[in-house]
DNA sequence: AGTCCACCTTACTCAGAGTAAGTTACTGAC
DNA sequence: GTCAGTAACTTACTCTGAGTAAGGTGGACT
């Protein structure tokens, strides 16, 4: 038997937990949902199918893992940023900003939060959807802070609004290396703060 | 044999290709995309399963078609809406409210745009942000006819920005019954044209 | 009244999600 | 030590559904 290399066996739980999800958080990022399989992953982590399908139920369950994982990280990166914020459009913009480099930095993550479309109509859809509410609360939040609003319903549609924006946005810089975090953040900021009046003829 | 319910069978190539895709867009959005299974998509034509395969060549192959299909239905009703427009903001409240009403009227149809996610990560994805520029070229073209530009990019980024929150607003629409394609233009409106700045406290 | 081909079918293969039932290594108690 | 007891794990399946090979059939047009 080999000296140092222990014949990784027998983990507990929460550990081997963390383990399935970063394995499956890579294949599913690199191969698709779909493209993904489950005795794949299976494989990559060491273990046989059955143990996914103890820890996470369904297929489904997995990815929704893996999302869960990610929007907390982003979560996590967003409230850092607007956390010293001097006023509504300095933290909105860098709200903003810290989800530009977000999606610059953490491909993978990213990717995965791309990924959880592939859930939609599926019985996981109202969880994705739960998962959401993590960045359009954060930026509801934000408003209702420093905006005299009145209108909560105002309120919930713009966070829809500019959430769907960004990461529309994201998904246009992929194609556009050539734009910056920074950049994008100009774009998004000219739109959302100052409204698109300003520019017509 | 039965006198009047002729053995519908033996029609030609065009029709028989229109019925499916008919028969396969309510099964899809219906089902959604992974839940809906070609074997029933051809016993609900009348038709055997090669027979999908024939035309459409995958799954895949045949939701795409079904996108194109409401794709430019959609693309149909905003460029009618746009038409006669007086000015820049006229036509971009016009287009948004042909938006917003198209996704209430049309609830197969939207359906099965949001599905459209589900191709993500396949091979089937590029084709599927072909369709996706019907809407983005639309409102670009817009843009440059009564923006003063200069700048492309930004253009571009603009009519991403636009598409990718008014998608987002029509989820969170179906949430909101209440919630009407005229309000819903107004929020969006409201935001696009003004700005947030102007609620700032 | 035959011939051709567009339209259509039966009858499969095969990958991959999900599961039933049994096995092994670690933990603590005596 | 050694003997439960159980948490972690495996083998060896089933079954659904995408995709296909090979061959039948009816009607249009000589």
């Amino acid at each position: 038997m080999p000296v140092t290399t222990a014949k990784r066996k027998r983990m507990p739980r929460a550990d081997r937990m963390r383990q399935m999800i970063e394995v499956a958080e890579q294949v599913f990022s690199a191969r698709g949902y779909a493209a993904a399989s489950m005795d794949e992953i299976a494989e990559l982590v060491g273990v046989s199918k059955p143990m996914l399908y103890e820890y996470f139920n369904s297929k489904e369950g997995l990815l929704l893992a893996c999302i869960r994982q990610s929007r907390a990280v982003l979560r996590e990166a967003t409230e850092q940023a607007t956390a010293g914020a001097t006023g509504a459009e300095d933290a909105l913009r860098r709200g903003v900003l810290a989800f530009f480099v977000f999606i610059r930095e953490r491909r993978q993550a990213w990717s995965l939060l791309r990924h959880e479309m592939a859930l939609i109509g599926t019985p996981a859809a109202d969880e994705v959807e739960e998962t959401r509410r993590q960045q359009t609360d954060l930026i509801a939040a934000l408003m209702s802070d420093h905006f005299d609003s009145g209108d909560e319903l105002r309120a919930e549609a713009a966070a829809e609004f500019v959430v769907g924006a960004c990461e529309r946005l994201a998904i246009w810089c992929e194609r556009h290396e050539e734009v910056s975090p920074e950049m994008a953040t100009r774009y998004t900021m000219d739109v959302l703060w100052a409204g698109l009046g300003q520019h017509a003829r």
